[in-house]
DNA sequence: AGGCGTTCTCAGCAAACTCCCAGACTTCTC
DNA sequence: GAGAAGTCTGGGAGTTTGCTGAGAACGCCT
């Protein structure tokens, strides 16, 4: 089923980027600028999921949350906040089914979330929070990652690295895209940090077994099972 | 089966949260926002359950329950009252299978509540009031907690995160979920509070036997076994 | 009012993580 | 085969994140 998201942001560049993104993942994506139009767009547009920035021109997020109100009808949010928010003060508001990322996020992360609170809701594509290629296994749910039986213990950005390629398995994914969806859009460090990450995860997950990850010499990486 | 609750309280804000948060529990949900409503809506919706706050614009809830009648035929009440109204004058007026929660209450205790008055009903998901995970036990009706048989005290606020941990083993639950269902909806305190008690949970717990509870740095937290 | 158990705050410490660098290694090109 | 370009990985600095003890604040009971 076609799922409708309403992404809501005063920054045309994160409209873009996360609308783009999410329209790729196969989702119809509606946006708004501002919190009137927010609550326009979601009683004609009506999404199975919202994503709303709690800094806006006109309200404040949790005001947009409040003005739909029983409209909302189960609608889960998910909020946009700055990183120095704190956290108390999201809490009080966001509840139920919502959630929340903190800004500059990863677009994996973003879309992590997103497929966690469609799935909690019986909307997902997934319906399992497993993602397996060959004998490696990640679990949404748990975290738990594991080869071939054997548990495997891994940092967030490793987590987030790892699921990308596992989405994307026997894809050749550019340097660029890796570091656009793994790290912050605003990441402005060295690029290298993505081959420092693939020798962790390299460490790890390629140890004891025929290595499933593999570098496309000149433009990026893969997943997939060795050639003969 | 699919089971009714009507949510009655006059707080938008308040009827949002505990609507959302029982229709994600599979909970079938109607609202009313005052007491007319709240009796018409019992009479047409037929509910197992009526969560019913004591202030209302135009009656109290014990003039509720006593307008309901004979019409009410056994359908428990829980009714929501302000923390300082005096303990008495709810006793005298909750009879029977009636039970109530001061504001404000935690998600966890709230569920918990309703969970055990339907269980008492027989109208329970959950046959039995145990929660066991691995040789850790949970009992609902009298509280009691145990680990490998020798039995633990805890203070109301480890109950309630011990007892959301347990209902979802192996499941990574992030800050913003425990804090969301552990402590008062109105909570604004330091979002550290959790490691603290998560703390005093390990100290009672995980001594003299393998951790249960379990970090996962930078998302929250876990109850599962040690790998290997 | 005093005492007790509980909740929450704070701060210092410890551990984990991210990122950068630099030198070694590999692959490609001529 | 030699140089150039691209990639790999160990080491380590700096930052973030989580843990825990101490104690303040609160409410409840007598």
């Amino acid at each position: 089923m076609q799922r409708r998201i309403l992404v809501v942001d005063d920054e045309p560049n994160i409209v873009d980027l996360v609308a783009a993104t999410l329209g790729y993942q196969g989702f119809d994506v509606a946006t708004a600028a501002n919190g009137g139009e927010a609550i326009t767009a979601a009683n004609s547009f009506r999404p199975h999921l919202i994503l709303l920035d709690v800094m806006l021109p006109d309200m404040d997020g949790f005001e947009v949350a409040r003005r739909l109100g029983a409209d909302r009808s189960g609608v889960p949010i998910v909020f946009l906040t700055a990183r120095d928010t704190t956290e108390d003060k999201i809490r009080g508001l966001t509840s139920g089914g919502d959630d929340y990322v903190t800004k500059p996020f990863s677009l994996e992360e973003l879309v992590a979330r997103i497929d966690t609170i469609l799935r909690r809701v019986g909307l997902s594509d997934r319906q399992s929070s497993q993602l397996v290629f060959e004998d490696l296994e990640l679990d949404d749910d748990t975290r738990e990652v594991s080869r071939g039986g054997r548990p495997i213990e891994l940092t967030p950005t490793e987590y987030r690295l790892l699921r990308y390629l596992m989405l994307n398995p026997r894809k050749v994914l550019t340097r660029a895209q890796l570091l656009d969806h793994v790290w912050d859009y605003e990441f402005g460090g060295d690029a290298r940090v993505l081959e420092t990450y693939i020798s962790y995860l390299r460490k790890k997950v390629d140890v004891d077994a025929p290595p499933l990850i593999h570098t496309a010499r000149g433009v990026g990486y893969v997943l997939r099972m060795p050639r003969s």
